[in-house]
DNA sequence: GCTCTATGGTCCGGATCTGATCCATTGGAG
DNA sequence: CTCCAATGGATCAGATCCGGACCATAGAGC
């Protein structure tokens, strides 16, 4: 019995406020959740949902802006702004120590939950009927990932899946899969991205998008799942 | 775009440390992790697990200790023990102000997350080959349900479907269950419990654990589904 | 019996976080 | 041109939390 009892006794907090904080607004920038040339809520508004002080979350943002991420301009129309991350940027390899090799246990995990959330969303989504807004935020987001070259793909595809996650209504399941998701991409930052892949994934997508759109549960699963297949023997082959 | 953030930008913490320590513990015992006369893992221990500092746990501890959960022995052998709650302590109302009515928007929300980790889960444990040890905690689970009377249902209930879940070897799908298993209990505990609602509760769960011990995935499904659409019937007549 | 050990009980210095207040900057409105 | 409003910048007192050290208790083993 009190091998069970470890689900209730995991951690409660991941790290301190501060690096939650940096956390989540890196999330939301690397998920496509704010796009370059963007601002972020202004600090005391995004401090209050954040459910942090502003000191804290204004030492996040000044880290962030000091790693290149972000822009923080004062005055009348100031706010912090997300910037357009360039190459010489990206090229700097922040890998101090060991490669933060993903454990392979916490491989599976990963993408265990992943199948879960995202065949159930994707079913759930297939079977309500699509709002007029969200079916424009999906086709936003799959066009964006035509458009996307390598340096913005894994962003673009984030923000599709994000999309599919929420047309189901439910905020705690695009919360669960959007954090899921942000594990699946620190495991994939781990791998290379090549252009057969994408136009694959791309193939895929309008799959998914068109069995939504159509009302088909069971095509809308099949299609995610053959597209989270591809994915996951990506990842187990790289990190097994 | 700046409407999709909001996901990122929920809340960081749901309450301050010594809250979520009582949460958590509390969590342990209604949803049966740890049962009746069991003792919790030592404070030092348990304190490094949850990673919060041992005072604020202590502090946490006593305050379930006086509101008749726990009970602590000093000693070589002594411990933090569930107490075997009475329905006189259970008896006293604990509602200070407003009947902490869940909205109803929350509502669609649990019930939306908990079918897809559910029914994601139960396909994905009886497709999957069943650990001696899992099964016998399945029928162990089982067992209980069968034995409790209406006092103790909801807490049999509670492990069945989180034993369910471990089934599926993915730590983050058995905690992110626990967590919306919890937020169910919450919300059922507004509502009366029918002895023939619990007759039918048990049939359904022989089906689904029938169906996990044969290998049959869809009808696992099936049966988990059908499960859930009535408690979710009755939360939706009750609480909308 | 004596001692050892695993446990809870208590306290303290320092780190972190908060809520509040006030200042600085800048573009727009009048 | 002047004022205003929305924003970031800075600071402080107090609350919360942490890590560690030490004490108290009581059963187990010798």
């Amino acid at each position: 019995m009190v091998d069970m009892a470890e689900v209730a006794f995991r951690p409660i907090r991941s790290g301190n406020a501060f690096e939650e904080c940096v956390e989540r607004v890196l999330s939301a920038v690397k998920l496509g959740l704010v796009c370059p040339g963007e601002r972020l809520p202004a600090e005391r508004d995004l401090a209050t949902r954040l459910g942090v002080s502003r000191v804290t979350l204004r030492e996040a943002l000044r880290s962030l802006a000091q790693a290149g991420w972000l822009e923080v301009r004062r005055g009348r129309h100031g706010g912090t702004y997300v910037l357009d991350r360039s190459p010489a940027l990206v090229g700097r390899r922040p890998r101090p120590g060991p490669p933060v090799a993903p454990a392979g246990e916490s491989l599976e995990d990963t993408l265990l939950l992943r199948q879960v959330l995202e065949l159930g969303a994707v079913e759930l989504a297939a079977s309500l009927p699509v709002s007029a807004q969200g079916y424009d935020a999906l086709c936003s987001a799959l066009q964006d990932c035509r458009a996307a070259g390598p340096g913005r793909y894994r962003t673009a595809d984030s923000r599709l899946h994000l999309a599919v996650n929420e047309l189901t209504g439910s905020p705690s399941l695009a919360a669960a899969a959007a954090d899921v998701r942000m594990r699946v991409n620190n495991l994939l930052d781990a791998i290379p991205l090549l252009e057969r892949n994408i136009a694959h994934s791309n193939d895929q997508h309008d799959k998914i998008v068109r069995a939504i759109r159509r009302g088909q549960p069971a095509a809308a699963r099949a299609a995610m799942e053959e597209h989270l297949a591809g994915t996951a023997a990506l990842l187990r082959g790289f990190l097994s």
